[in-house]
DNA sequence: TTGTAGGCGTTATCAT
DNA sequence: ATGATAACGCCTACAA
């Protein structure tokens, strides 16, 4: 919506007169048990029934009449009853929530939309069965300790699992207590996590021959992390196409390290023609340090990502991409976990395809 | 890290022979329940002691001699032992973890560094405490209710609320609750919540005479949405700094809806030489339509943003824009919410300074 | 259709 | 220093 000064009377006026900035203010608080906390009891007592008919009530209602139930929701309503977790858990196992652990920083956690895109896969597939899905960021070791604590503490049903290293202690212990969990990307193979993934290796040929088709010769690769099977995966892809490789710099995913990398590559092999990136973030960084260069991309040297997250097509020149379905491997993920919470089997874990999408960079 | 084929063999090497692609596999999964769960009486029927005395160990361990202390914990280690967190936590009334609540889509919420940001400087203050940092974005009423319905039920022991509409009624809902909460931002008056906020009307209207000084002299803006007090404020400062509006054009704080805004703002306000776009992601979509139409910056248009958030020196050109401390406020929110917690008072909302930062885009 | 009794796994209280 | 016992608040039996 616009308003030009002339057309919208209207919105000026509404505004007028509410836009003025208060100080801060507090009022009354309750605080916390101020008010004593409210059970099935009170609810029962104020309904004049027992707790069990509130308890049927709240799971459903069945085997309750019209009437009592009518009686029952006025009270809940009216008192703002919603049921203690911790006892209602103790004694159903249940959680009726999941985890989504991603093992970076908050600030990682928050940038790459490769995550944004994962979560809204799982969400959308979760919220189908009234599953909240909870974030966790973890960095550092402590960090991954308390996170793992958490999860076997019980306080989730399940966990979906990314950008975590292969061969991780905390999930090495993660598969070892009973923690229902989904991992993205492969873990090592004495690691028994079910997983959702794509064919790193292949796909990364793939978008590869495409930078050997439109000419280069001589074409760099900024790795990901090797403690990763994506990162390895697509190293190993690249070289599938390219035989012997000119320069490899190693960032983490990251925009940043990907423009590190970069710089440290043009200092290496000034005359390479084009870079693989492993991701599109990295990709993005080696656009920022290509430019500061002075090549030109497409023209001097042409760049590929791997992802097709937003980035791609954020950035300028647009990125020639591996896509993976970001999104649907979230569904997936959330998917195996919520057959696995309710049929008890491990699931079996699952390859999903890729494309290569040319853009402007390449 | 940079490896060149001749100078790093060894990494070359080191890699051999692992990189292949393996197909999905599947070990043996105990799955949920396979293995019965383990509780305190197990652990003390191994060491060899009452329940009492495992679950003073875990718990500090004082008041034990330290050879049933080395028993016992030789008994946890073993047996890979966590306390039932929900048994536990309807004992102590404490989950040990809090939620960062954003009403964003999960996209939108891994997608605006703000959030990152913040949610950094909450984690920071909160791992000084060992408490579990989750986040959890709700877009639609069907999410936010599920949300609401997590945090009454004590999932938590408090939450962190950011970018809700001030009177959101399950803002409301929430502060009726016994859940303790602070917000990033005002609520609306009636709405008894601390919060933590910077002046936006102030700060909005100095980055907007910074443009004025600059020699703007029809300046537009992209505003936030105007049911946040954020986006309200940001408007009257603006107002304040230029008197009558050229051509206001509503936005959502998101990048594309930045770039649609600027795209109205040209045709209805052609003649504009400046914009104030309410957030650092709008600012960046607005780049990016007037580049579409040839407009350059800060040559032809100059644009200011707000937050300084990573967006703005990502972007060419880097944004002038309000700083606000993002993981400051983060921190402070983590810090008045664990006060609260610990000392029973809700706490008094607090203001934080901004300040301007000139960069290559006004 | 409704109510009563018991137990989920832990910690707090009180003995010893 | 250690152990027995009673909650915590809810739900699953079973009984009425």
């Amino acid at each position: 919506m616009l308003h030009l000064r002339r057309k919208c009377r209207t919105a000026t006026r509404i505004l007028a007169g509410v836009t003025r900035s208060d100080r801060p203010h507090n009022g009354t608080f309750a605080g916390p048990g101020a008010r004593k906390a409210l059970t099935l009891a009170d609810v029962a007592a104020i309904a004049g029934v027992s707790q069990m008919t509130v308890s049927r009530v709240i799971n459903g209602g069945r085997d309750v009449s019209a009437a009592t139930r009518a009686t029952v929701e006025d009270a809940i309503e009216q008192t703002g009853y919603v049921a203690h977790h911790a006892a209602r858990s103790l004694v159903t196992r249940r959680t009726n929530s999941i985890a989504f652990v991603v093992s970076e920083t908050q600030d990682r956690f928050f940038h790459d939309p490769v995550f944004g895109a994962m979560a809204m896969g799982a969400h959308s597939r979760l919220a189908a069965d009234n599953l909240q899905l909870v974030s966790i960021a973890c960095a550092t070791d402590t960090d991954r300790r308390r996170a793992s604590q958490y999860l076997r503490a019980g306080h989730v049903d399940g966990a979906l699992l990314a950008s975590w290293r292969r061969d991780d202690p905390f999930l090495r212990q993660l598969a070892d207590s009973r923690v229902p969990a989904v991992m993205a990307g492969r873990p090592a193979r004495s690691i028994s996590i079910p997983y959702v993934d794509v064919n790193n290796r292949t796909a990364a040929r793939d978008v590869v021959r495409q930078l050997i088709d439109a000419g280069c010769s001589r074409i760099a690769t900024i790795t990901g992390p090797l403690e990763m099977s994506s990162g390895r995966d697509r190293l190993a892809g690249y070289k599938d196409a390219v035989g012997e490789p000119i320069a490899v710099a190693h960032g983490d995913f990251s925009r940043g390290s990907g423009q590190r990398a970069m710089a440290e590559l043009l200092e290496c092999a000034p005359d390479l023609d084009g870079v693989f990136a492993a991701s599109d973030a990295m990709a993005a960084g080696a656009l920022v340090a290509l430019e500061r260069a002075g090549r030109a991309v497409p023209d001097d040297v042409r760049v590929a990502g791997f992802d097709d997250s937003s980035i791609a097509t954020e950035v300028r020149p647009m990125l020639t991409t591996v896509r993976q379905p970001l999104a649907e491997i979230g569904r997936r993920m959330a998917d195996l976990l919520v057959d696995w919470l309710g049929g008890g089997e491990p699931p079996k874990s699952v390859l999903l395809p890729t494309s290569v999408i040319r853009r402007e960079s390449a």
